[in-house]
DNA sequence: GGATCGGATGAGGCGCGCTCACCCGAGCCG
DNA sequence: CGGCTCGGGTGAGCGCGCCTCATCCGATCC
């Protein structure tokens, strides 16, 4: 005699399509057909002889056994997910996968990559920039990079560097900047997103916020970053994100020096991770690197 | 992107071949070939690019990452398996696992179960009496009826009956036999696996052991009961599970009245499988044939 | 009313996981 | 020593389970 368990490929298909709520996106997400959700979940619930989903022509909702499954098999998968990626001794893997923001992998990661390669060639990292928070160890994310205060709860976190800001644009208009006065006459670059930059930043300096002549609003610090570079106006830089522009000679500072950020580069992963000799071969890397604004 | 999981179906492989130390018993249990265990384990190991099992020619052994893997994986199947019984509302499966003493399925639940078979026709039940003591929820068993002192520790349990002790022997006999001293003249029936009944009942009986003329050693309590009942001497029977006997004339008591055992029968289960419709009706007819001793 | 979108469904095919047959090496026995 | 037994490994082959494909369905949105 033996556990009475249903047929375990089925409960990946459930906890994907019940986190999603939807078999498309399960599907997607799974690398398969939303048919093959379909069909699995329908044999899972066969096995049960209960419905896990109401179907709606458009959508889903969790039947009540659905919504007393669902915790129980996603902290078990997690469970099993954790326990597996500490095995002890496992061969490496040859693989790693990183999450950050498209800018940091922009502006520092994928310029830095090369020396991380060079050291470790037998390791394949891949970028991942969809997550803006990644769920250890559901998102297939060994290692994160996140801008934040912490504190990382039950995760092991390295802080690499405090962050920094600074005003920006090119050298040629850097001249004609030498009091934020300045700043009227020029354009005012700003992220839609982040869009306090320039308030915290006026009113750290103790100065009164500036109304300038224009100013341009952007979805992503990287396309103010790409418009300052393009002498479009003054943006915001953070440190050590601009650093290899600044080192390029393709960003100046102006109204120096920078002032802290209240937040600070952090490197996250699960402690467990760090029994694969491919994370702890980052970690020790990215310490070797500090500070990142040292020129590379 | 998702949970990184080795095949699943590798896992309860892997569990049962670690539990049993044995890919045989493993293939036995989960009603497979030696060759598919083998094979399946080597698709986890292969995956997981590490060695679970040490092989010896005969026999086996985990191996470190095996020992660290064994339990998180024992764990979460478990709890997989929890949880699934205990999923609301799903249709009755009509199957129902009860395991018990040999002794009690023959002398009691057997003879009893058209009773039950009468009132829910629709249930399966299938007695299961390999285990002396049962896992819930691995064995694959629903409830189990156990003759101990409790406690029952995050289980749910109801108390059956008292069991007590009395001499019992062929009616024609017990005509010869009013007093312990005639116990001399008599041949005792002895139990090999619990040997300490006589001693018991004559010590709390405040008499002497009794030397008798003859003894004999069996087995199990069925077979004591059946010498008994075939007139070959007197052995110590017990209440409710002679009753039958009793009722039928087939045994009498002697030297009355019974004394009591500190031991008594539970019906015991796993507290999520009350969830479980068959389980609510078995426990509940149970409760209906209490006391256990009643003529049926 | 046509387009779209997400899920259901049935047929079909591919591949995984199982079985079968055989090998291997150790221990046990005569 | 030699043959037997026993448990696990291995490779070939097959069948079934699972996935895909094609199509249908109903609702929603213009």
């Amino acid at each position: 005699m033996t556990y009475r368990l249903p047929p375990l490929t089925t409960l990946r298909l459930f906890e994907a399509a019940a986190r999603l709520m939807s078999f498309k996106q399960a599907a997607e997400e799974l690398g398969l057909t939303p048919s093959a959700v379909s069909h699995g979940i329908q044999t899972l619930e066969d096995w049960l002889g209960v419905r896990l989903f109401i179907r709606y022509n458009r959508g889903l909702d969790l039947t009540e056994a659905g919504q007393a499954y669902l915790p129980q098999v996603s902290e078990a998968l997690a469970s099993l997910a954790r326990a597996t990626d500490a095995v002890p001794g496992r061969r490496p893997s040859g693989k790693l996968s990183v999450s950050c923001a498209s800018t940091f992998a922009a502006r520092w990661l994928l310029p830095s990559l090369p020396r991380f390669q060079a050291r470790h060639p037998e390791i394949q990292v891949s970028m991942d920039t969809r997550f803006r928070q990644v769920e250890f160890p559901r998102d297939g994310i060994d290692v994160a990079i996140r801008l934040a205060a912490g504190p990382w709860d039950g995760l092991h976190a390295l802080k690499l560097e405090e962050e920094w800001l600074v005003p920006v644009c090119t050298p040629a208009m850097a001249e004609t900047i030498s009091s934020c006065a300045d700043l009227a006459r020029a354009t005012l670059l700003h992220n839609v997103s982040v869009s306090t930059d320039w308030a915290y930043w006026f009113a750290t300096k103790g100065e009164p916020e500036i109304e300038p002549a224009r100013s341009s609003r952007f979805d992503t610090i990287q396309m103010v970053l790409d418009a300052a570079i393009s002498g479009l106006g003054v943006g915001i830089g953070r440190l050590p994100l601009v650093q290899r522009d600044l080192d390029s000679g393709r960003l100046a500072m102006v109204l120096g020096p920078p002032i802290p950020s209240r937040t600070a580069y952090w490197m996250v992963c699960a402690r467990e991770s760090l029994a694969r000799p491919e994370v702890r071969a980052f970690r020790d890397w990215l310490r070797s690197e500090l500070p990142l604004s040292r020129a590379g």
